[in-house]
DNA sequence: TTCGATGCAAATAGTTTGCATTCTA
DNA sequence: TAGAATGCAAACTATTTGCATCGAA
């Protein structure tokens, strides 16, 4: 039995601010103001948050705290497995803790993002790989399409 | 039997040139010569080209087609139905005939683009719509992943 | 000869980078 | 106090828009 791509990148196990900012000193880097109240907005809000927006919240405790700073600790977080991000057509790229994996659909109208669980993509995935040798990664993938108000309005 | 969500949009007869910059006319647009390069532009290369790479062919010929106006004419071309675009990941979006209709399976290590069967996203098709009540668009849809070059290196 | 289309420049959104300064460990 | 991280400004990429001019019908 192979490997199944649903479960490829292995996420450590974090559930709390103080865990991740251990995780960063594990690394030889240092728990700031910034860092520590990123993380913080990352779990209270479950996903769908851009760069500029988790800027937004952060900023509401440290109003100086750059878009840029909130950037490049966001790819620290990723490179530590900690954070995901997903690409949704149009939009900014989104950002959520790895742990809440899930796949994204995007309305094309209005623009909402719907959390898809990881089983819709099981069949995509396996034909994928059988057929073209391509490892779905459903995390970081936006499918577009009409959500259900939309459909019917 | 519903309609299916793969089969919503209809797509112009369109096989050439002339019977694209026809539809154009018959709208109460013009063929300018922006129009008729980028439409052979299409033609030529099958899909994945970006407005700049578009504009760049078309420059190839006629030096001075500004992109905007690539971009303005892609934008007309969608409108007619004719042309269909797709979000993949990082990069720009990529533009293709809409007869050509097609999901994209875009490698996030190498960068590279598939074009993937809808029959791939059928059952994701069903059960999306089913449980969540959202009809997928795969033409528009990037799924990331890995390809098998970059998964067996 | 009209009005749709273009060229150009400038605006915009999202993201990245260089550099001097600040602050954690 | 060394070096990691930050703030700020500026660059960069993809795309859109305003406006005067041009050209297809």
């Amino acid at each position: 039995m192979s490997r199944s791509p649903l479960v490829s990148t292995p996420v450590p196990e974090v559930d709390s601010v103080d865990e991740v900012l251990a995780l960063v000193r594990a690394r030889g880097g240092r728990a700031t103001t910034a860092r520590r109240l990123l993380v913080q907005a990352l779990f209270d809000h479950g996903g769908h948050l851009s760069a500029e927006e988790l800027a937004a919240e952060v900023q509401a405790t440290s109003p100086d705290i750059h878009v840029s700073t909130v950037y490049r600790n966001l790819e620290e977080l990723e490179r530590l497995g900690v954070v995901t991000h997903a690409h949704l057509g149009h939009g900014p790229a989104t950002f959520h803790l790895a742990t809440r994996r899930h796949g994204h659909l995007v309305c094309e109208e209005c623009g909402t993002t719907i959390e898809a669980p990881l089983s819709l993509f099981e069949s995509l995935s396996k034909q994928a790989s059988a057929k073209l040798g391509f490892a779905v990664d459903p995390v970081h993938s936006a499918v577009m399409g009409r959500c259900r108000r939309c459909r019917t309005r």
